[in-house]
DNA sequence: ATCAAGAGTTCGCCAGATCGAACGCACCAC
DNA sequence: GTGGTGCGTTCGATCTGGCGAACTCTTGAT
């Protein structure tokens, strides 16, 4: 089941408060200094000091700069944060059947709002392990198996699947995505917290 | 590499443009006045007229404001708006591939942040066409076949897909999602605009 | 024709967002 | 020690976004 932590409600609906701590995240992620963002973004670092430190009710533009100069996209920093690890095997999970029969849905990921996703489709081929595609940190990734088998999931602690199997997980951590079968086929859902 | 077509970019940069036009389109969504808007949102009808008419630069405050009274959450005012039906055949599309072989992805769609996507495993069999769930306005349905054959899309003018077939197309329009075989199942992304 | 109500725009004022400079602090070189 | 460099914060001056009042234009009732 799913714990709807979507944030949106749950988080102190002070947008401004929430403004000051994406700031600081974002600005943590890319190591760089308060000074220094400020100079990129062409704001005055008095001004970014007083929006990380909640105070202040930044202007778009004074935003949209400071996204800019971070590399994120702005909703990015009026928006909140999760993740974790989950399974959801072939016939698992909230089914909704048709009355009207031949057809049924499952629901297997009800995503966060403010993320952007890729829709990806994957044909693998058995070989090495390897990591999957590069990520910006925060990205899940969801990804369902159509065809084949394959092994995937955190590096650590991978998982097999088969055909109809959905998986979670962090895609920011070392993760693998490795074929058991010869014309292995998926579909990838990245989500990137952008 | 991927090519970063997030609309991002090429969108004209200038944000209070998009936001005067976001306003704009949301307000008459609704079909609520200027004035209407304005005092709901408890801001000036003065400065709503401003950012409606691309002047003045809003802070976020009075842009939360104004995303709560139009029922749109924020972020929705300061991104771009939407496409139509596009079917990606399988093997066509951006593919990325691995270098270190065995593996290769494609990128089906680029989705818009902003939006809420709900991913659901479908299996179905052949049988009368139908209507899908039930859609909120402004959705969208994102849908790739893994195995069997389907008739999606429009109610008027559906598509014939086969496993890695990819479609997209409105949801808050007629259309069907038909099997064409016994045990075809596919993937799909709804996008619901939160 | 007149008046009233609602639409959206324009104008002067003021709170406050933004700026630049000065400040305190830590670290490193010499 | 002393000077230099970088950090993040604080402070007064300035600029401007947001507000309310006044305005125009349209619509519809009397």
């Amino acid at each position: 089941m799913f714990v709807k932590t979507n944030g949106w409600t749950s988080v102190s609906n002070a947008p401004l408060d929430l403004i000051a701590a994406n700031l600081r995240r974002e600005r943590d992620r890319t190591g760089m200094s308060l000074s220094e963002v400020a100079k990129k973004a062409g704001v005055a670092k008095s001004t970014l000091s007083q929006l990380e430190s909640g105070a202040g009710n930044p202007s778009v533009e004074t935003l949209w700069a400071l996204g800019v100069a971070l590399g994120v996209p702005f909703s990015q920093l009026v928006e909140p944060a999760i993740p974790r690890v989950q399974v959801i095997r072939a016939g698992e999970g909230p089914v909704i059947h048709s009355e009207r029969a031949h057809y049924s849905a499952t629901l297997l990921a009800a995503c966060r709002p403010g993320t952007k996703h890729d829709i990806y489709w994957l044909a693998l081929e058995p070989g090495g392990a390897r990591e999957s595609l590069p990520h910006v940190p925060g990205s899940i990734e969801h990804m369902i198996v159509a065809t084949g088998r394959c092994l995937a999931g955190l590096a650590d602690d991978p998982v097999e699947l088969g055909p109809g199997d959905y998986i979670v997980y962090p895609g920011d951590v070392p993760h693998i995505c490795k074929a058991l079968e010869p014309g292995t086929t998926a579909m990838m859902v990245m989500e990137h917290t952008v």
